[in-house]
DNA sequence: CTATTCACCTGGGTGC
DNA sequence: TGCACCCAGGTGAATA
């Protein structure tokens, strides 16, 4: 599933591929891919004519290419991947993926970048640009600002803007469970249910455990632990458990191989040997060592 | 205002 | 072989 990494690894991809090019027409199939483009999939397509992709930004799980379409000002085309979505480079004659709602050709022939998404979580819009105002001391970082639609996310564990002390006093507050923050994109950004539980099994804390339960130096750790475990995992290309996530060439990453507790019910603790446990908690698998994970007191 | 729940979507797997 | 059902889960609107 698309978490940091695996779009850190896409954006890379699109940087690469993609920047400089001009657009010289988007195919757009069906409405739902745009339907976050509030002005409809013609206005979509029409605008992103003839622009030209200047670069490819990322805040979190958010990624976005900054266009410099014909009749305004530089424009935030953002992309979002949901579970399933993929960027995908292709010549022309590859043949049509099932899935593949938005088409882009560009002026100097091949390859296409195609977006394709099973299960559309994911989608396409197109926004205004705005100051960054949670730069602080890192202003530069994201030189085109940031797009309006994703001005109200956290600044995620691998931006210099990120202010690990900042986000602890956050936690501190809070008696939600520390896997609930982990996860609200408002809090820190580009965590998902992959990383959240990779580094709790690391920082041997138990998810339903209220923030405020733990202290500042525990949460602190927790965080370092989420920053490591999603490099580590940038390092290697990302986790991949099927042909879902895959980078723009289609190519899976080998992290799967690396994981402690995600995915690992009934297999002993690479720790401890306790096997693995997998609970239902927020409407998601959990993947948790009891012993090094002890539950909170009244918890189940 | 904050905290929590649920709809959205498809394909792979399972049990009968 | 068929079919009903469950499961994966990021987001944001709806609800409490």
């Amino acid at each position: 599933m698309p978490e940091l990494p695996e779009v850190e690894v896409v954006r890379r991809g699109v940087a690469q591929h993609a920047i400089g090019r001009t657009i010289a027409q988007v195919d757009i199939r069906g409405d739902r891919v745009a339907r976050r483009h509030v002005a409809g999939p013609m206005d979509l397509a029409d605008r992103l004519a003839g622009g030209q992709l200047l670069a490819a930004d990322r805040r979190g799980k958010y990624l976005w290419l900054v266009v410099q379409t014909p009749d305004e000002d530089p424009q935030a085309l953002v992309v979002h991947l949901g579970m399933s979505g993929q960027l995908l480079v292709d010549p022309a004659q590859a043949p049509r993926q099932k899935h593949a709602h938005a088409i882009f050709t560009f002026t100097d022939g091949d390859p296409q970048l195609r977006f394709v998404d099973q299960r559309t979580f994911g989608g396409l819009a197109l926004t205004d640009l705005a100051p960054d105002h949670r730069g602080g001391a890192a202003q530069g970082e994201h030189p085109h600002g940031i797009p309006a639609s994703v001005t109200h996310i956290a600044a995620d564990p691998l931006e210099a803007a990120f202010d690990l002390p900042a986000v602890v006093r956050v936690l501190k507050t809070k008696d939600t469970a520390i896997k609930r923050l982990l996860l609200d994109q408002n809090v820190v950004s580009g965590i998902g249910n992959i990383y959240a539980d990779e580094a709790l099994w690391r920082a041997k804390i138990h998810g339903a455990r209220p923030a405020s339960s733990l202290t500042k130096p525990a949460l602190t750790r927790l965080l370092e632990h989420a920053t490591d475990v999603m490099t580590a995992a940038l390092d290697v290309g990302g986790t991949s458990f099927d042909a879902l996530y895959v980078n723009i060439n289609g190519q899976s990453g080998y992290f799967d191989r690396s994981l402690d507790a995600y995915g690992q019910t009934g297999q002993p603790c690479t720790r401890c040997g306790t096997l693995i446990q997998r609970e239902v908690f927020m409407n998601r698998s959990s993947h948790f060592c009891p012993m090094c994970q002890p539950a909170p007191r009244g918890s189940r």
